[in-house]
DNA sequence: ACATTCAGCGCC
DNA sequence: AGGGCGCTGAATGT
């Protein structure tokens, strides 16, 4: 079927009246329309930027039956590069689509003006409508080039089997929103900021910290009590999560995590609050990492801590479900790499807990074992691990060294599987997951260096990944149109789901969530389960 | 005064 | 000396 073409007007400028959108159709029909009214049609409509569209439609009660075609996803998808550009100036945004499709500068500063409500004067109506009609017409020829460019770099398929379906799903979900319960929402608020207040006595009283936010007095105390190290920015980079590490072993990094931590929270939880209403709709961009996963913004609920993830909660007569994939990523690493050892050890059980015992005696610092079994996964170099092996156990770096290199030791397979991965990124220039979603060698780091094949791993992994939970979410929106994706989580996905159907929709979660990953990664044996999240869930 | 960067955390 | 993100408040830049 031809598909149409629409431009749309954020409509936070427009408040009180319908989203106003311009279209231009094959069979000529076009012009100004009402983006609501398309909602219900069948055929494509192509756009750019569907989250910003979704935006619009946000709180509405409207059955959406037209697939969206969005040209920012597909160039994103081609693109296959981390952005550094601010927002608005990625290679993907609408300008720069629109100044590719050969649209002259002074039309995209017109056509960005109305659709962003940014205009300060009046603009000429007619000018406009030239504009626009002129700038949705060229969409034709922008879909014809992205296609061409989507089959030369063999993303195509991955494009409109996996990114339109998931996208579709994802704003109906943005437009539906979810439900905070401010009852809850005002007791973790309360607990957040009585602990703020005592850690912040705490650093005044016992390390004579009078302002946890100067942060010359905080580098001056920390430099003090003997962690000097803190001042010296160059060895920042493999210093992820210093703090709460010291802490362990010392108060005022631990007291300095805290007050970090809740004052982050406190500030989130106050702007969920600030909403007054019991809803709030979040933008789900289903592109948001280079690797394919699915970021949510405005607010960032993903990032939640975990303790407050309870203000999350049902509509009336539905029930939140969390279904969660255990040891996801090593069990993907463990089928990618073809590792007996690992598959074998995957399947008989926990792989955290045996390093944990291995490294601390017991398994109480599992997670600590973890962290430290993902940033292998993630390709982190054996240094690297010693080092945060050494700090979270206390334990001297010769120990940890002996340790982790026979725990890893075992398998052998690994070795070499990252060695192919590194080859292929050299040769092709490029690594995917395994339906495209590519990554390409960007012009910084020389041949052979660390620093250019560092993502190598974590591209094929966590993009294999995050195509199996996109394949989750498009047979769900199939199978069960009632179970709402409300947050996926890179591992899991929180849904929404009526009560009266919610035992049937759990089998159904558990069995798409087993299949979905045994497709991809036939030589596991995977496991989910549906507990333990935070989340307010049923049971 | 406003914008960008930095440093650090949250999540996976 | 581990990948992918967003967000916050302070620091720095214009």
């Amino acid at each position: 079927m031809r598909p149409s073409y629409l431009l749309f007007r954020n409509p936070v400028h427009e408040l009180g009246q319908e989203l106003a959108g311009f279209l231009h159709a094959p069979e000529g029909r076009g012009g100004f329309v009402n983006v609501v009214d398309l909602c219900g049609e069948s055929g494509p409509i192509v756009v750019l930027g569907l989250p910003d569209l979704a935006d619009g439609l946000s709180g509405k009660t409207l059955s959406i039956t037209t697939t969206f075609v969005d040209l920012c996803l597909a160039k994103r998808l081609v693109v296959g590069q981390k952005h550094q550009a601010r927002a608005g100036a990625e290679p993907w945004s609408q300008g720069k689509l629109l100044a590719q499709a050969g649209i002259s500068e002074s039309y995209i500063e017109q056509y960005l003006c109305w659709t962003t409500g940014a205009c300060t004067e009046e603009v000429d109506a007619a000018l406009l409508q030239t504009v626009l009609q002129s700038i949705a017409t060229s969409l034709q020829k922008l879909l014809r080039e992205l296609d061409d460019e989507l089959r030369t770099k063999g993303e195509r398929e991955r494009f409109f089997d996996i990114e339109v379906p998931v996208s579709n799903a994802m704003l109906r979900q943005q437009v539906r929103g979810l439900s905070i319960d401010h009852v809850r929402l005002e007791g973790v608020l309360e607990h957040t900021s009585s602990s703020l207040a005592r850690v912040r006595r705490q650093l005044r009283m016992r390390f004579n910290l009078t302002n946890p936010s100067d942060r010359s007095m905080v580098r001056a105390r920390l430099a003090e009590a003997g962690f000097d190290k803190a001042t010296n920015r160059a060895l920042r980079e493999g210093d992820k999560g210093w703090l709460e590490l010291s802490g362990l072993r010392h108060d005022l990094p631990r007291l300095l995590h805290e007050h970090q931590t809740f004052t982050r929270d406190k500030s989130t939880l106050l702007k969920l609050g600030a909403f007054g209403s019991t809803e709030v709709f979040p933008r789900y961009n289903t592109q948001g990492t280079i690797t394919g996963r699915i970021v949510i913004t405005e607010p960032s609920l993903q990032n939640l801590r975990r303790e407050s993830r309870e203000v999350i909660s049902p509509r009336p007569g539905r029930v939140l479900l969390y279904p969660d994939f255990s040891q996801y990523e090593p069990g993907i690493l463990a089928d990618e790499s073809g590792d007996e050892q690992l598959i074998s050890d995957y399947n008989r059980g926990d792989l955290y807990e045996p390093l944990s015992i291995a490294l601390f005696g017991d398994r109480a610092h599992r997670k600590h074992a973890k962290t430290i079994f993902i940033a292998f996964c993630n390709g982190m170099t054996e240094e690297g691990l010693v080092e945060i092996a050494s700090r979270a156990s206390g334990r001297p770096n010769e120990e940890c060294r002996d340790i982790v290199a026979q725990f890893f030791g075992k398998y052998m397979r690994l070795r070499d599987w990252t060695e192919d991965l590194f080859g292929e990124l050299e040769n092709q220039g490029r690594v995917g997951s395994r339906l495209g979603n590519y990554r390409y060698l960007g012009a910084g780091a020389a041949p052979g260096s660390r620093a250019r094949n560092r993502w190598a791993i974590s591209q094929r992994i966590q993009g294999t990944a995050s195509l199996i939970l996109k394949r989750v979410i498009i047979r769900l929106d199939k199978e069960a149109p009632d179970c709402w994706p409300v947050l996926p989580m890179h591992d899991a996905l929180l849904c929404e789901v009526p009560k009266s159907s919610a035992s049937e929709i759990r089998s159904l979660l558990g069995e798409l969530f087993i299949s979905c990953f045994r497709e991809e990664c036939p030589s596991v044996d995977p496991r989910v389960h549906f507990e333990g999240s935070g989340f307010v869930v049923d049971g």
